[in-house]
DNA sequence: TGTACATCAGTGAACGCGCGTTCACTGATGTAC
DNA sequence: TGTACATCAGTGAACGCGCGTTCACTGATGTAC
């Protein structure tokens, strides 16, 4: 693929995916510059040349990150029109299918400290994919009675929360914690009964 | 408290207690055993009169992190007595509030990568930690009508992660993200959602 | 009460290591004429 | 097509640093007699 010399060709995209297998192998922690360069089999120096330092390297994995996100998300969310129901059930799933499929960008996410308000291009990125989950919700609460309706903002925040527990908790090897239930399942099951629990699902279905 | 001198007095447990405030102010990533020694008014080569090194050391501060936090739980739940939905929320409260009291055995326990299975006491602590909020769980699916009546295990990892979820996302300052609502309020009003699609709320409570 | 001595919790110097970062440099590429 | 030269992406050596860990040691404590 990329062209070797002295030249790399294509080193910067060379550095971020050498950085991608380096956290999702060793985690944030484990990861470092020297190692990321030597993978891909340059001089630490080099990286200098693209990247403002390590912090830098990370952001700019974490930003590729939110941004297939937020591909994904849109797309889970279109999938599922023209029931707002369906798309926001598409759209929690995404997240759990993101978190598997692309690892190293999660923990450069949601795992390095690294934060979104870092440079407006990741902030934007990391807005936009949270906007799809809100704007499922949005449609969805249209289908609740008005007095009863809680802000959407704030059940797109519970299973934003339920998706990311699962994934912690329950996906990822975590703390040696053997799951009770593929990940999957729970988070299927548990996104169901919270919307019976806001009354957008027959209690019997 | 402590004496000083040529002998600590209490060096072990003032160890853990350095440990816990670099944790809480650095994260796992920037705790390091020799800023812990050096807080603790003592040379780094002294901890290893008390631990096995970096490792160990972070683990009794899970440890001991994971026997407060099973009280706290036993706690909650012999205060929601003898009801068991009192019960059951009182345990899911009681998460958020341990993250909050205790931020420094928090990360030990769920961010600095330590495993449970570590050793047999870590195992059992988290372990018990575990078992009331199973226990809270099995004791409110009795109300269920048996047919419909889903494993306690899954809406206790349910919870788990809602509660998991709202602190990582809201609760710390994590990615720079702005808690749209007080996690509080969020995790309250998720359970409460979430035990009403179980039918055990009513729907117009 | 006083002395001898074992125990043990600390010191402090040293180590090797890999890290992130800097710097002057050099080799390859691409463009102007 | 050929040469001169600017540009730029890499090298490699060096740096200072703080880390975790080891070791022989020493000072304080507590117990036996």
């Amino acid at each position: 693929m990329a062209k070797r010399g002295y030249h790399h060709g294509n080193l910067k995209q060379a550095l971020v995916e050498a950085s991608l297998e380096l956290i999702r192998d060793k985690g944030p922690t484990g990861f470092t510059l020297s190692e990321a360069a030597k993978q891909a089999g340059v001089t630490p120096a080099a990286v200098y040349r693209h990247f403002d330092g390590r912090e830098d390297l990370i952001a700019e994995v974490a930003l590729q990150g939110y941004r297939i996100f937020g591909d994904l998300m849109d797309y889970a969310f279109q999938t599922g029109q023209p029931s707002a129901l369906a798309s926001f059930e598409a759209t929690g799933r995404a997240y759990l299918a993101f978190a598997r499929k692309y690892p190293g960008h999660y923990v450069a996410m949601f795992e390095s400290g690294i934060s979104t308000q870092r440079t407006p291009e990741l902030h934007d990125a990391a807005t936009r994919a949270m906007a799809v989950l809100e704007t499922a919700a949005e449609a969805l609460a249209a289908h609740i009675p008005e007095g009863k309706r809680p802000p959407p903002q704030m059940f797109s925040a519970h299973i934003w929360a339920m998706s990311h527990g699962v994934v912690e908790l329950f996906a990822r090897g975590s703390p040696g914690t053997k799951s009770p239930f593929p990940p999957e399942d729970l988070l299927e099951t548990g996104i169901g009964v919270y919307l019976r629990g806001l009354g957008l699902v027959a209690p019997d279905s």
